[in-house]
This record gives structure tokens, C-alpha cells and sequence, in this order.
DNA sequence: CTGAAAGCGCTAACAT
DNA sequence: ATGTTAGCGCTTTCAG
């Protein structure tokens, strides 16, 4: 293989071989009407000369630019980061190129700059995948209707208007309740995410819903809310514990938080899960390995990033192979419970 | 703020200000030989008609595209996906664009094909984030020296020829074992990471000098080859413990490994740090809510990325402005000891 | 200070 | 099946 070197152009490859341009740029895009042999006779000089094509060019002349813009708010974190990871490898697959930006600040004014700064490129679709917290979903709604490609939503509260890809936090949240309950225990407390964050919300719906229609109490001094930081699980559970000292089992809204509590857990000689069960969220790798293994909520990230990449380049085959408008679309991921060793029945603790 | 609905173009700025596509070109690119007046009312019109160029058409008819490719080889852990995100976030500082190409397999002609697809969208520079295994810089370098852009490594043994930033895992090595030998243990175990990896090899390096400079045991029996993941630590930590009954502290490659240790520590009843200190590798966020909290070298990188962008943003302008050859640079990068209760004085200990 | 012409490397639309 | 003519939207070069 030849490195693209910047020189050779298809200029070059259609003198040496005695074709057009055209020709050229008919087999480079193998379509049907070249000639067996002028086909065979432009593949080698094309080899010989180590000819890559511009897919700059390419993008400017045609109305496809094979490019799918991924717009990101940071991926420090588990779930973040293997969501992105199942993005690029799908994107790869698909053999899209990714163009991405980083959305850092939460002003409004940033939402059109990222969106205006992808389109310039003329990327083909966008995957939004910042997290839906803040009002920066408000902030979107104006530049929707005036986009000129499709876009993918990820973290999205449906709607019918946009496409978008979710894990199901509310239908999470009860299975984890629900086990807890079905374990026997009766007094249930929660640490819940930064109630901005979509997500943290519903998971402490479900949290409330599943209590209540046990008719177990759910009070308010039964939770607290965390920022899905570690250090925010250490100093909120220590609170929890003093307020609501019958607390059997806690439903934590993240993994993250979960480590943190073990260790303040452990600071105080609380034994989980003979004095207290728990039951976590993301099923980040750690989690598996505290001690006890921590039964948690599974979210497949990966196939999360991955649907988002399908549904958006179906919509683009939609936009332009047919004449067909783009509908919008939904997909929907269930969690998983997985359990372990710190939640068992109520009955078998000492 | 409008947005680029893909319609209007430099020509109809032209045509709406009195003026021609060049003197519009001239005002989009902030050149200084326009009239203040002229100037101003070529501003006027793109606000009224909520003109973008095209990042596209601009960066084939000029030079440089401003953008920057980035190889990268997943980005699931902790410390990829941090040097990640400080690679993003200072791209998006300098106000260059990301094109991201992920590294599957490690097969040798994908390198080739990377290469050539960042290039056929004229990155004007590549940071190359790809881990050091196997003997996929071996494959890279029949490349390095046809490259018509600058390229930055990471991870990169030090070589001369290219220019790279690196954090210095045997000196990180060093800060580890001494730390534990200064506490006054004198039996001290290692589990490494994968032996095929660079970054491995440099830590297991430095476990062994120290020990040796210290007159301290080093043999065959106190260590064991992990392969970084949570599982390996688990395992490997009960053979070693079998194998080496009188360790008294242990030196572990990465926090990961730390994590799957710890659990089988706690499983098998043996205490940390009172029957076994220990020392871990990277600072992961969770490792400092273990409890005990952990010991760890700390590397900071976000910096490296972020060095990694601004040593290529160097290079790039080296080439495009002046004459001057761009020159191969290094930037080493130190880590830093952080102290935790897993590796206390020897003497302290009950 | 401003404009006209030429071209970046390719594809689309129409010829033949 | 192949070539020709026009662009894509911008920048560069060279006039003036």
C-alpha cells in the first residue's frame, strides 16, 4: 500500500491510463457502466501510481459527504465513554468518517456554534450525545426544524418530533426496587442523581412508584440527592444513614456513588449486606469487584452508541436514496438487573 | 445566531453587498487590506443572511484544513479516554477540528489505511494515541517517513526520528517500589501488566532496580504478569500470595488490577495494609474510595493530551509559516506519588 | 484597497 | 461505454 502523498490527482491517473477524468472517477466509485477492461486497465495505474482520492473533493462535489458529526459534552466517565466507543466503532464499520466536537460550556449560544461549525464540513447526520440535563435541550429546540440533515438523539426524553436513542431509566430503576422489594426488604432508601439530569429523575420516579405500590414508605427523609460524583456517594450516605436509621436496603443511582458509599460504609463498620443491601446502577467494570460484588442495574453502552449510529444513517439512506421524508424514530434499550452478592434475601442475614 | 441550511454562499454575499466573492473572502478571513467601511458592511450582509462558509470548500482551496486527525485505539479505560478528552477539549481551544479514526485490529495494513483516510481529508497533522503493543509502531514506521503532515506520538519509547509525549512509567515505577521500600518493607512483590506492552515492561524495570539497589529480594517467584484487567488482579494476586507467602507489600501496574486484588483480599480475610500493603498505577478516580484508599502514581493525562495537541499545533505552524523544517521534539511528562492509607510505615503496622 | 481569472480535486449532467 | 462541460464554494495570484 502508498501513502496519499498529496500529488497524484486524478488528472494524473487519467493520462496514464488514456481515459477521462470521468472514467476515472467511475471506477474509483465502482459503478456499473466501465468497461471490463478500461475498468482493469485504470484499477492498475491506479495501484501503481498509489493514487488515493480527495475525500475533501470528493465531499465539495458530491451531494454525500460520508461524514457523521458526533457532538459530546466529555467522556471521563464510564458510560459517556463506552457509549462514544460504541459510536466510533459503528461509524468505522459503516465506513462513515467521524467529525467531532466537544460541548463544554452550557451556553445556549455554544449549541449553534457546535451545530453550524458541523454543518460547514457538510457532515451527513449528527449524533447529539450530551447529556440531557441543564436546559441545553431547550436551547436545541430552535436550530431543529431549520436543520438541513438529520439528527440523533441520545439521553432524550421521547418526543415524537426527533430521533433519539434511550436506555430506559425509569423501567431500570423499578427492576432495581422491585428486586429489593421481592428480596424482602421493606424500608428502601435512594441516593439519586443531580435532579436536573433526566436521568436521575426518573430513576427516582421509579425508586418512589415501586415503594408506594408495595405500600412501603417513601418519605422524604428516605433520600437524598448525590451528583453522581464518588465523593458525593461518601458524604450522602453518611447523611442518609443518620436520618433514616431503618433503612434496610438504599438504591443508589449510579455505580459511581455506590464506591463511595462503600468506603464510608466501611469507615463506620456497616456491614453490607448483612446491615445494609445495596443495589447500584451502570454496571461499571469496578462494580463487580467490590467486596461484596455489587448487584446493579446493566446498561449495554455500547449497543446504546451503536443504535444511535444505525438509526442515523438509515434516516441519511432515507433522505437520499428515496423520496422519502426521514420519520422520526425511537429505539428504546432495556437495562438489566444483574444480581451479586449485595443484595440478598432478607431472610438469609444474620 | 443563524444557522448554515447549506444555501447561501460567498457569491451571494458578493452579489448583496456591492462587493466581489474576493473582498468577502478577504473580510470571513480577517485580512487587513480592506476599507473599514467596506469591512463593515460585508459584515453587515453575512449577519442579515446568516452566512457560514464552508469549512469544505476553504480547506480545499487553501493550504491547511485545519484539522487534525486522531488515531486512537479505544478508549474504555480510564487513562485513554482521559487523554482523550484532553486532546478534544485543546483541539477545540485552538479552534481546529477533530477527525477521529479508531484503531481495531491490529493488523499492519490498517495502519496504511488510517493513514491514507486522515490524509485524504488533508489534516494538516496527526496525533497518533495508539497504545505501544505488539508491534504496531513497527508498522508504522515504513510510513513515518512519507507522511506529508506532522505526526505526534503517545506512548512513545523515545526515539529521535518523531516527535512524541510521553509520561514516564519507569521513573512512576521508581516513585512506587522506593515508597514502599522507605516504609521499611523489605519483601515486596510486583504484578505487572501485559509484558507485550512498553509502559509494562518500564514499571516492571523499575521494581526490579530498586529491589536490587536495595539489596532487597527480586527473584522470579515475587511477581507475576497481569494483563491490566480487574479479573487478572483477582487472579493473579491468589497464585502470588501462594507462591510468595512472606510479601509484605506489593507493587501493582495499574488501579484496575488494584481493584480485582483487593476483592480477593478481602475474600481470602487478609487485611490491607496491616498483613499487606500496597501501591497501585494511575490514580483512577475509584481507587482513592477503596478502603482502605490506595496508595497510586498518579499521571496526569489530561496534560498529555493536551501536550500532545499543542507540541503538534507547534509542529504544523513550524511548517506553514516559516521555512524551518520542523524539528522532532519530546515532552516527558512526570508522574507523581500519590500517598493513601494502603502503604503505611512497616512498623506502624499492628 | 479591490476585482478578475484560475484553480483546489472531484462529481453531475449531458453529450456522443 | 466514454468524453465534455460545468460546476461544488472557496482561495490564490495577479492586475489594476
Amino acid at each position: 500500500m502508498n501513502i496519499r502523498a498529496n500529488e497524484i490527482t486524478i488528472r494524473d491517473v487519467a493520462k496514464a491510463a488514456g481515459v477521462s477524468k470521468q472514467t476515472v472517477s467511475r471506477v474509483i466509485n465502482d459503478r456499473p457502466d466501465v468497461a471490463p477492461e478500461t475498468r482493469n486497465r485504470v484499477k492498475l495505474v491506479i495501484d501503481e501510481l498509489g493514487y488515493q482520492p480527495s475525500a475533501l473533493a470528493r465531499s465539495l462535489a458530491a451531494p454525500r459527504s460520508y461524514t457523521l458529526g458526533v457532538a459530546i459534552s466529555g467522556i471521563k466517565y464510564t458510560g459517556p465513554s463506552h457509549t462514544f466507543n460504541g459510536i466510533i466503532e459503528t461509524i468505522e464499520e459503516l465506513n462513515y468518517t467521524l467529525i467531532l466536537k466537544a460541548f463544554s460550556d452550557f451556553k445556549p449560544n455554544q449549541v449553534g456554534t457546535i451545530l453550524n461549525s458541523l454543518l460547514a464540513r457538510k457532515v451527513d447526520g449528527i449524533i447529539w450525545a450530551v447529556a440531557d440535563y441543564d436546559n441545553n435541550r431547550d436551547w436545541l429546540a430552535e436550530w431543529l426544524h431549520k436543520l438541513p440533515v438529520p439528527i440523533v438523539f441520545t439521553d432524550m426524553p421521547e418526543t415524537k418530533e426527533t430521533s433519539s436513542v434511550f436506555i430506559n431509566g425509569y423501567s431500570g430503576g423499578r427492576m432495581a426496587v422491585t428486586h429489593l422489594v421481592e428480596q424482602g426488604y421493606q424500608e428502601i432508601g435512594h441516593i439519586s442523581g443531580p435532579l436536573d439530569w433526566w436521568d436521575a429523575r426518573e430513576r427516582k420516579r421509579a425508586w418512589r412508584d415501586v415503594l408506594s405500590e408495595a405500600g412501603l414508605p417513601n418519605g422524604e427523609r428516605q433520600w437524598m440527592e448525590g451528583d453522581w460524583s464518588l465523593e458525593s456517594g461518601k458524604m450522602t450516605i453518611l447523611t442518609l444513614l443518620n436520618e433514616y436509621p431503618e433503612m434496610e436496603a438504599l438504591f443508589v443511582a449510579n455505580d459511581q456513588m455506590v464506591v463511595g458509599a462503600i468506603q464510608a460504609l466501611c469507615m463506620t463498620g456497616i456491614k453490607v449486606p448483612n446491615e445494609l443491601a445495596l443495589v447500584g446502577y451502570d454496571d461499571i467494570p469496578e462494580i463487580a469487584y467490590m467486596c461484596p460484588a455489587i448487584t446493579t442495574i446493566r446498561q449495554d453502552f455500547h449497543l446504546y452508541g451503536a443504535s444511535a449510529v444505525h438509526l442515523l444513517v438509515k434516516q441519511i439512506e432515507a433522505t437520499h436514496s428515496g423520496n422519502t421524508e426521514a420519520v422520526p424514530e425511537t429505539i428504546e434499550i432495556q437495562p438489566e438487573l444483574i444480581v451479586r452478592e449485595s443484595s440478598p434475601p432478607k431472610i438469609s442475614r444474620r
